[in-house]
DNA sequence: CTGTTAGCGCGTTCAA
DNA sequence: TTGAACGCGCTAACAG
């Protein structure tokens, strides 16, 4: 009943040529004639043959699988996160057409080195570390080398990265030269280097604009921003623009702004950061500093199958401002 | 200098039996002394031995591995679309201390039917099929038998889904016991299963409350709920109530809304469907019929992995409706 | 309960 | 350029 899946023996066979001639062709060695090259393919095809991948694995000492390590609480913030289904979509993109597959892991902190210890054992091709603090992605580079983080690292981690400071810059500058007097800050969670790039460049674009920095803490929630602009409108009730260190985070603005009687972009000015589909979705339509995640993890992707990483292989990538109407001239 | 990776005859060795012996122990299998068994672990922990993947999928036939398998366009959908987040998060929670991995494909429509066999010939423990049309779905589970699709599918299809119809009854109903007068809808993707039932349990209840349904078409996407509600409000001015097919059309119903003048909830009322962070996001924070996505997924991927699934194997949850800020009675 | 023996399907030497 | 042979690490029959 059930036709046995073809194997390279029977490929071979049928072309009339060994199983290691097979194997050249389909593994795309040039060391074939291409008279056994065309007899080969056409006995594939012929077939219906496809390489069994666990067999492949085993004989190549690792699997053709690009790992996704994501350190977070797998129940709540998958699911509410924007970033990480960029990131998914960005490796897919990458690996279309190439026979590689994503595997996914999230771990959540408890016991997280022990759970990287585990999957640095098995990684594939390589691996994609998001969210992952600098030690822990230390860690995990010295056992496996097929590494790159998403965003700024330990050093000697290989890592791609947007211009967090210059997208800030810019979107402040924006904020100022549209006519705002009054620019403060809704930050991201502290010791983060994307929340650090992004705060220094408000900072410095505050004081070029000759106005003292003024923001609250933050956690790259919808809480921060909501908090943190009420503690804002209290002590600064002039504020007319806000700069929020990520989408989600403006969108808490958005509510406390609503609540607290003042328009978007009227009364007050918003720009926030990622460009995620948050920023498209909110009313109004929000100003968002475009962090291009799909294409940095895709660009780690690409350079992890070319097995072209190493410890010196940084990536910095332009975060363009993307102008809607939360920042419309008042 | 690289200590080579200790393998199961390593296990053995250490252990004074042989490989198979500490294979059954490792695999769990319950012929063994218990003398035996505590002298494998004991070796096992001394040595760090772990079990090597590949070798192991190789040998059963199939990897340890459930398989996500999607049908959109990765770019876009995958990266603005909480749904399939949210099934992944469960997938993952169920796989929560199993040493299964979590592996993902995301299909394109061209071609759709051959990538999908490809998929279906190196499935793992089993797929979860999300979005994937029923003939489609039924080819799939021709092919291969671990399998359940998320959403009602094709008859012979595993299946998990959830209560549409009646959660949308209930949403419904929520609006005209608090005060509605005239509660209209946007509808989901003609043809999806999901978007059917929510649509005829739309009809009921307004027929219920003694309404001629009014409904504009959609497609579960953000402009769907922008112009349907934009065509609604000019056909039906003295609209109070509207019912989204899902939050992302509820966001767009939002924002149309907000650029007629009408106030939400005031004049408006609004209720969407799936209860995504989307809905809690929003401002006003939204009313929803939440969906439980993760635990659906979850369910799925438990019964994958204790192979209990069959043709005959159907789930179907309960929506209960999350009331929030934007259906507060006027 | 345990050890022995075959494969699982493929990549990769090493000669020819 | 090609083929034969070995090994990857493990599971599953089959004897004992």
């Amino acid at each position: 009943m059930e036709a046995k899946k073809p194997t390279l023996e029977d490929v071979g066979r049928a072309a009339g040529v060994s199983r290691a001639t097979a194997s050249r062709v389909i593994s795309g060695g040039r060391k074939v004639s291409d008279d056994a090259r065309g007899r080969v393919w056409h006995a594939v095809e012929l077939l219906g043959y496809h390489p069994d991948l666990a067999a492949r694995a085993l004989a190549k000492g690792h699997s053709d699988v690009i790992d996704l390590i994501v350190i977070d609480d797998a129940a709540v913030m998958l699911g509410s996160n924007p970033y990480y289904s960029r990131v998914m979509s960005g490796i897919l993109s990458a690996l279309a057409g190439s026979d590689t597959q994503m595997r996914v892991h999230v771990i959540e902190q408890p016991d997280a080195p022990r759970r990287l210890d585990d999957v640095a054992r098995i990684v594939g091709v390589g691996a994609l570390l998001v969210n992952v603090p600098p030690e822990l992605a230390a860690r995990f580079s010295a056992r496996c080398a097929r590494v790159v983080s998403l965003g700024h690292s330990a050093p000697g981690v290989p890592s791609v990265e947007a211009e967090n400071a210059e997208g800030a810059r810019s979107a402040v500058q924006h904020l100022y030269r549209t006519g705002r007097r009054k620019v403060v800050a809704v930050h991201g969670k502290q010791g983060n280097s994307c929340a650090t790039g992004r705060r220094s460049g408000f900072h410095s674009a505050s004081v070029e604009a000759g106005h003292e920095p003024i923001g609250a803490e933050g956690g790259f929630c919808l809480e921060a921003g909501f908090d943190g602009t009420k503690e804002l409108l209290a002590a600064h009730p002039d504020l007319d623009g806000i700069f929020a260190a990520c989408d989600l985070t403006a969108m808490g603005v958005l509510r406390a702004l609503e609540e607290s009687g003042r328009r978007v972009p009227d009364d007050v000015a918003l720009v926030g950061f990622d460009d995620s589909f948050l920023a498209s979705v909110a009313t109004p339509a929000m100003t968002s500093v475009r962090q291009p995640v799909e294409h940095m993890a895709a660009l780690a992707t690409r350079a992890l199958l070319a097995s072209e990483t190493g410890p010196n292989w940084h990536r910095v990538e332009p975060a363009p401002l993307q102008i809607r109407r939360s920042s419309a001239a008042a």
